[in-house]
DNA sequence: CGTGGGATTTACT
DNA sequence: GTAAATCCCACGA
């Protein structure tokens, strides 16, 4: 559950620092999603962090195109992408405007709003598979590229407030309770090969159930098949 | 419990 | 043409 400690909404100036720090700092935090149908809760506990135009495994390494202009812009909003031709996966943009980073959410805990996060995602077998990777993630809080670029950062910081409200927007981050450091690790990046691979920019609360198992990257190719099994 | 293949679109070579 | 920041189901142990 959600109490009023957990509910003031974060800053701008929380997303506007290298994605490096924000990444780790957004685990325990609250990510409210609200549609027509209703508002869901989720405490995040896995997130990868892709780091702009230097990084090989982020979208915007070989620069700026139609898909990944929402990095570019201003931080504190949503990256949306649509992958393996049907799979939405949200990414939070960091740091100063068009240095092109963003946190990838890859898991979390449901928290409020677990019977509408369970109607998106009516083969989830446990309640912690509801937002256990990222697409399932983004399946069980509807999101899709319509929340391409939205603010996430609608509501301002009052902390005299007990409760400050909720976001007012379609996404919102709250402060959570971060878990304490001895909690958070750290690995290589599930999926991503090559020269992006060696980083270890994927965060998560260890022991948590809610985390997605690792998977290395796996090329699948007919090509690199036959060159294995030589 | 683990492994393997299919789904299905987009971006880029 | 092919790989992709993935998931799900069938099948075997």
């Amino acid at each position: 559950m959600i109490s009023g400690r957990d509910r003031t909404a974060l800053p701008r100036t929380f997303f506007d620092r290298p994605v490096l720090d924000v990444a780790p700092d957004l685990l325990g935090r609250i990510l409210v999603r609200t549609t027509p149908r209703g508002r869901m809760a989720l405490r995040l506990t896995e997130v990868e962090a892709y780091d702009g135009e230097r990084d090989p495994g982020s979208h915007a390494y070989r620069g700026r195109t139609a898909r990944n202009a929402a990095m570019f812009g201003p931080p504190g909003h949503a990256y949306v992408y649509f992958t393996y031709g049907m799979w939405h996966c949200l990414n939070l943009v960091c740091g100063p405007e068009g240095k092109a980073s963003g946190v990838l959410l890859r898991a979390g805990e449901v928290v409020s709003g677990v019977d509408l996060a369970r109607s998106h995602r009516p083969n989830a077998r446990r309640d912690a598979e509801l937002a256990k990777g990222p697409a399932r993630l983004a399946t069980a809080l509807d999101v899709d590229r319509a929340l391409n670029g939205v603010d996430v950062c609608l509501v301002e910081t009052d902390a005299e407030l007990p409760a400050a409200p909720e976001p007012d927007g379609e996404l919102g981050v709250l402060t959570g309770r971060p878990p304490g450091r001895g909690r958070v690790r750290s690995g290589p990046r599930t999926g991503v090969g090559g020269e992006g691979a060696p980083y270890p920019w994927r965060f998560w609360i260890e022991d948590d159930p809610t985390v997605s198992p690792y998977r290395a990257h796996q090329p699948r190719s007919r090509a690199r098949l036959r060159t294995e099994a030589t």
